[in-house]
DNA sequence: AAGTTTAGCAACCGCAAAACG
DNA sequence: CCGTTTTGCGGTTGCTAAACT
């Protein structure tokens, strides 16, 4: 009610994280685990408002995102799926494991949306498309037999995955225990080498001090597009003896990083097969039933798209 | 080559929900 | 059960680089 927000602290820093900063939090998630936002300032001495520091974290430095270079696949999924969901970005970005939702809104924003809108002015009449949502109650309609559905799934799948699945409660990463970790969070180190070599390259020329170079060096240009396949789910095996071997001291790999995990995100993989949601998504002959659902709100020109 | 416009993306803000005591 | 605190989400802004004139 009466809080004040937590930014407005004097002295708290606003505007581009710079790589040290990264670093410090970085090591200091790894040391402690994600969680408890409100005290990483102080602990860490950032200068940054613990909304920051999670921001920055679930968004960029996080182990096994994926950045830039957008597939096919990946579009066709956002594309059904904000038909479906509508702007609810956190809900589909649960169905990417890689990608953060603010990624996904953002290319929402600035390339799908004009997509959609090119080909809606191509076909020019006729209904309603995926980038005009259908009625409200229909969206809630669609998603709350989404979320039984994926219930169910949970519930048949359970067996399998039971010992991975205590770190997620639920299908959509709405509401999310705190301080659930899970067991394969050591792709950190990854990012953190990452991070730490493009920082080495850059520094020479200048501290570019500024957070595309944070962003770039911990993601984008090292996870060049492979696919879904690779960088998450692949990062526990190859696991990287190159990347600990570049990463600093206190960042290093240790046992301890296994209690890391990938926090922010839901593990999809982990309770229903994703493949099956995929092919359920995206696969229009899928079932009937399901087609129907689909049928009713994504617009045929969509599906067409690609 | 310089100035202007546009596009892309990182980060901020405010609100709402969940968790906690 | 209620009030407070913390976290998460979605919309929006502002900066930077690329494209255009």
């Amino acid at each position: 009610m009466g809080r004040p927000p937590c930014c407005d602290k004097v002295g708290v820093k606003k505007g581009p994280w710079t790589p040290e900063e990264d670093i410090i939090l970085v090591s200091y998630i790894q040391e402690h685990g994600p969680g408890n936002w409100r005290s990483v300032p102080t602990n860490t001495g950032l200068l940054r408002c613990s909304k920051s520091c999670r921001l920055r974290w679930t968004n960029y430095l996080r182990p096994g995102i994926k950045r830039g270079n957008f597939t096919d696949h990946e579009e066709k999924m956002i594309i059904h799926l904000q038909a479906l969901l509508g702007n609810r970005w956190a809900a589909i970005a649960s169905y990417l494991p890689q990608r953060t939702d603010n990624d996904i809104k953002n290319y929402w924003n600035t390339h799908l949306k004009k997509k959609l809108k090119k080909l809606q002015d191509g076909q020019n009449h006729g209904g309603f498309s995926a980038s005009q949502p259908k009625g409200q109650w229909e969206r809630r309609l669609q998603t709350d037999i989404r979320l039984a559905k994926q219930a169910l799934c949970e519930a048949l799948s359970l067996d399998k995955s039971s010992s991975l699945t205590d770190s997620k409660p639920s299908t959509t990463n709405v509401t999310r225990p705190h301080h659930v970790f899970g067991p394969t969070y050591a792709s950190s180190a990854e990012n953190i080498a990452r991070l730490l070599e493009n920082w080495k390259k850059n520094s020479p020329k200048q501290a570019q001090t500024n957070s595309d170079t944070a962003a770039n060096s911990s993601c984008s240009e090292t996870t060049p597009d492979h696919g879904f396949e690779h960088s998450l789910f692949s990062f526990n095996s190859s696991n990287s003896s190159d990347a600990s071997q570049s990463v600093d001291e206190n960042v290093k790999l240790t046992p301890e990083t296994s209690l890391f995990h990938e926090e922010s995100k839901p593990n999809i993989e982990n309770q229903v097969p994703f493949s099956l949601l995929e092919k359920w998504l995206l696969d229009e002959g899928c079932s009937q039933s399901h087609e129907d659902l689909i049928n009713m709100s994504i617009d045929d020109s969509s599906v067409g798209l690609f």
